[in-house]
DNA sequence: CAAGTGACTAGTG
DNA sequence: CCACTAGCCACTT
């Protein structure tokens, strides 16, 4: 669990910090925190933050590499596609997202 | 301690 | 973009 905490604090810095009506992807904020291929740890992050509430996190804005929302089975699908729709990202099909449009990399902060 | 699981990705064809 | 493979690491069983 300590090994993990750290990296966990990391992935939410850097989700936060995503622009509202952008999205990114867990490999491209594996990367930016130097983890070579942590993308599967990034979900592990944004579960936790379901668990522990942190809707301050906006975990709506990532996606997988291909735009799709893979996180959706876990927020609730209308919840995490309304929400994004809401902050005016385009949708390609319900359940992907526009990546070419909207993709933000976190190393551009 | 071994094997399975998962909000993943890159490479190859 | 699809199908398949291999690599990845924390966590669960």
């Amino acid at each position: 669990m300590k090994t993990s905490e750290d990296y966990f604090e990391r992935v939410w810095e850097v989700v936060a910090r995503i622009p509202l009506g952008r999205v990114t992807t867990y490999g491209a904020i594996s990367e930016h925190l130097g983890l070579k291929s942590g993308a599967r740890m990034v979900g592990w992050a944004l579960n936790k933050t379901i668990d522990m509430d942190h809707k301050n996190i906006p975990a709506h804005r990532v996606v997988n590499r291909l735009g799709e929302l893979s996180g959706a089975i876990h927020f609730g699908h209308n919840v995490m596609r309304e929400r994004l729709l809401q902050e005016g990202v385009i949708f390609k099909n319900d359940y992907c997202v526009d990546l070419e449009r909207h993709f933000w990399d976190p190393s551009s902060i």
